[in-house]
DNA sequence: ATGAAAGCGCTAACAA
DNA sequence: TTGTTAGCGCTTTCAT
């Protein structure tokens, strides 16, 4: 039923190679007359011929489609639930990708058998894949694509310097937090991080707390560094100690919004006795109560630039610059205010 | 390079066919001898043969994907900006898609050199159509699509009864805000609309007020109904006249949401003074202060039963119900308070 | 400038 | 139960 190139050829009295050629090669060296050119399009027109993509990718061994990849086990992404990273992080994606021609597949774990299956079986010409903390099991499996890949959030070292990455810069990040509430006239400033593991990034941005602070000769100690456990046990020892600090910088906007529900509980007033600064300026900030002042990733321009990059490797030429470290920013919102003497 | 079946068969002693059954064919029809398929799959392994997806999905011309148009002249849509509908609608595709062993792709308009030609050239094996106000061109270009479409959002007569659509229970929506607003003590409710165009969309809500008002012989005047401008000429008109009404239900959160802003400019305190409901209770209302009480679709939901619909249609099956309706709930927030006596 | 041949990898249909 | 044949629609040689 469907028109193909042969049908077309019969009837602008020429062969299929030449339809094909007059339709489809874009390049500059195609030389076909252009009155047989004519007549092929004309024929084209008539019989309503559509090209079959799935019989070209096939030919071509390409599908100018980008596939996503997402979290621990590939696990399905939620584009409005929880922190929203990956709905800006999205945008900036498709953005990119529809740039250059390319469209965007979210992809399950559960095409083919195994997630390497899907990742390598040809389906994508390229990949994405983002998470904060990947597995083992994750590290391994993308080091053994063999489709080129792009992690976002991924730290240079992470993965043995094979996988190019796009990541925030966390140390101008949480530089430009300590600078905030330096300004404010806070001194004494703790940093908060998730309970249970440090993963590289938390590692990361502790470490740029601990620099910048250093930097500014005020030397962070332990008890400078509040871990945030399920049971708030430690939290809540912290928020009582109220005259030990003015200010908490979080590792993440989640622990910032935790410590925000958890002091008016235990009687400490935010900002007027502890102002707060979170990590990631997500639309969450706004929802609470005090909104939420955050270090703000340009997460859509991650995404962009992966895609960037993405299109280097697949374009065949090894990217210049395989790490990409793009600046923080900071929204100050509700939640910081001078410190009170 | 790639491993494929004529290399396994030529291992395993058995033909390319054989190969093929044995890896690929899920049906319980293929008849292989037990021992035949071990060698088969043993051999497979050995060789690290993988399935080429691309020749398999051109040689069946389906491809397991979803696409996913959106919006007038299909604009690129966005996770992150504006109301938020699209991103929980897409939750809903995504884990409609993958549960039934689909991955979902959004598509730009540059796909191809129409979008028609992108959605109709085999790349797709269904489409899902989301917007609230098609254009008439766009309507021309769902109804001439060859291939599975479903349209969220789309009412019954819209398309002339030709496609299945997915929609929220607008009449029921907007009763439970009347009923709400009653049960406060409201009974002089206005209802804002967008000054511009009346799309189906208002037109159906608008209509649902009425209806929900005259039940409760509450019957709406012309001067109960604010079309809300850019330059909020009716709307301050609406907020000065500060009497004639005691709550306002939106037509969206949007519009909600500009009353919420210009209230307090003209003096007017929300909730004491006015009530107001939105329609659409995406997390833009918990942005909002004070947070907006407002109708919830089920979006997910909504995107989730687009799939299902969308595949009984690739199936082969003429859907049972092709017009699916789905109730929505209200979310009592904050913008919403008892009558002031 | 155009065409003939050949094949990408897979799988129905039929034959044995 | 297994194998042979054939072809999906396209495009890249290589000849003319």
């Amino acid at each position: 039923m469907p028109v193909t190139v042969r049908q077309v050829a019969a009837k602008a009295g020429v062969s299929p190679v030449v339809v094909s050629r007059v339709l489809h090669n874009k390049a500059t060296s195609v030389r076909v007359s252009e009155a047989t050119a004519i007549r092929v399009r004309e024929a084209a027109k008539e019989l309503g011929y559509r090209c079959n993509v799935l019989a070209r990718n096939f030919r071509n061994q390409q599908t100018r489609m980008i596939g996503v990849l997402h979290g621990v086990g590939f696990e399905r992404p939620s584009f409005d639930q929880g922190p929203r990273y990956f709905a800006c992080l999205m945008d900036g994606v498709v953005e990119g990708a529809f740039k250059h021609g390319y469209s965007v597949t979210l992809c399950p774990h559960l095409l083919g058998s195994t997630p390497q299956e899907a990742m390598n079986d040809g389906r994508f010409d390229g990949l994405v894949w983002y998470s904060a903390a990947p597995s083992e099991e994750n590290r391994r499996m993308l080091l053994e694509a063999t489709v080129p890949l792009v992690v976002i959030h991924g730290h240079k070292g992470e993965f043995g310097d094979q996988l190019p990455t796009v990541i925030c810069d966390n140390d101008q990040g949480i530089d430009l937090a300590v600078e905030h509430l330096f300004n404010l006239g806070h001194r004494r400033i703790a940093f908060a991080l998730g309970g249970d593991v440090i993963t590289i990034e938390s590692f990361s941005r502790l470490t740029a707390f601990q620099n910048s602070m250093a930097r500014r000769d005020a030397p962070v100690n332990d008890c400078d560094i509040v871990h945030i456990s399920p049971d708030f046990e430690e939290l809540d020892e912290f928020l009582r100690a109220k005259d030990r600090h003015t200010a908490v910088i979080s590792h993440t906007d989640k622990l910032a919004g935790q410590i925000l529900e958890r002091a008016p509980k235990l009687g400490v007033r935010i900002p007027d006795q502890l102002s707060v600064i979170g990590f990631d300026s997500t639309a969450y900030c706004r929802e609470l109560r005090p909104a939420l002042t955050s270090v703000n990733q340009p997460l859509a321009m991650m995404g962009e630039r992966a895609i960037d990059l993405l299109m280097e490797i697949i374009g065949g030429a090894p990217p210049l610059s395989p790490h990409v470290v793009l600046p923080c920013g900071l929204d100050i919102r509700e939640s910081t205010s001078p410190v009170s003497i």
